[in-house]
DNA sequence: CTAAATTTTAAAAACTCATTTAAATTTTCG
DNA sequence: CGAAAATTTAAATGAGTTTTTAAAATTTAG
């Protein structure tokens, strides 16, 4: 037992590392040795445990992915009211990209270059449409409550809102001459900005 | 005279190749023999031309950004109405990322690992805070006609909802199976959604 | 036309990197 | 304990990549 503990920890500790370095560097810029490091363990562990660095990516994009996307869909699912939903999407995915802000820049330009192979075993479109977001923006706009919209443009608006001042984070810092603590206000005012943008959009006629 | 128009066009050849490759693949995932065979070019002109992959990069990478990002200063400084401004960033921005669709991430990507040497000779506080449009946010908002706004969240909130649905573009073809004319139709209905939502919160209260 | 300068080429050099190997060490378990 | 299995290590392999070299080809200019 002992054994099985001592090898699940330089398990974790590589694919610990390794997230820690391609979450940073990308595929292409994570090098084998920096992951070896990064785990303080013999380079050659990395192939006794995952085969390749390709497998080793594969593995660890996929649970990101995962992460990043279902985390929003999870919030999609909540049965509370749109309003309430809206906010409370903002407030708590905000706190979400905040705490792995590597991670939109890491998922999204990966995505870019697999394309083809990665999506096929997943299947996202009935997520969105089937979740209970989709279903109350149906219901609200039959009702006259709020504007017509499709959940994918809803979706695309506050990922939109909240992931890009996370992807462009070194330009606004230097664009608005913030330091870290300014930048990170910056993104806790986006809480009241964005959520209330929508609504008023959703509102507006 | 044949000469200076020879050396140039070998010149261009690779510079022009070299965007394409840096572009779709990033620093690293881009190899000097991708851009050489582009190019349709021996291999070692590359640091005939250019001393190194490196030096080739970082004037390819400033080009970029510049355009990237001047684009939308020029657009700030219309000198045109406040509502029509912003329908018409939307509408050119727009048009501007689905003819340069591999231009944001690139940017944006390659940002976050250079981050400290690349923006110190530029200044980019004063382009934005010097705009025509922070002077109409002020006026405007001191007139009463609009909500106050910070230009940099204004900024971060046009961006988000113009780039980030082309830096998504493989997850949103998924997530909502759209072909291609489908995914390009999805952006082109932004251009109503991005700006009616900005002038509802701007007007809002 | 021809000598100098520029440009291009093929080959090699220098280096980096992922993976493999084989031996050493540690752990497991009868 | 002690043999087998699992883990770790240092070193080597080999493929891939950027850069340099030196010679060949082309262009320029006197």
């Amino acid at each position: 037992m002992a054994k099985k503990e001592l090898t699940l920890d330089t398990e974790q500790k590589i694919k610990a590392a390794a997230k820690e370095v391609f979450l940073r560097n990308g595929f292409h810029g994570a090098k084998v040795k920096d992951i070896a490091e990064a785990a303080g363990v013999n380079i050659a562990l990395m192939n006794y445990y995952f085969r390749s660095k390709e497998q080793l990516f594969e593995m660890i994009f996929m649970e990101t992915f995962l992460s990043f996307f279902g985390r929003m869909i999870t919030l999609f699912n909540e049965e509370t009211p749109l309003e309430v939903k809206i906010w409370k999407i903002v407030d708590q995915y905000t706190d979400f990209v905040i705490e792995n802000p590597l991670m939109p820049v890491f998922v999204l330009s990966e995505l870019q270059k697999n394309e083809l192979t990665f999506f096929k075993q997943l299947n996202l479109p009935t997520l969105l449409m089937e979740s209970y977001m989709a279903k109350q923006l149906r219901e609200e706009a039959a009702l006259g409550n709020i504007r017509e919209v499709e959940p994918l443009q809803l979706l695309a608006t506050l990922m939109g809102n909240i992931v890009f001042p996370v992807i462009a984070r070194p330009m606004i810092k230097h664009i608005g001459g913030l330091d870290q603590d300014q930048y990170n206000q910056f993104l806790i005012d986006r809480k009241q900005i964005t959520p209330r943008m929508i609504m008023a959009f959703l509102r507006d006629r």
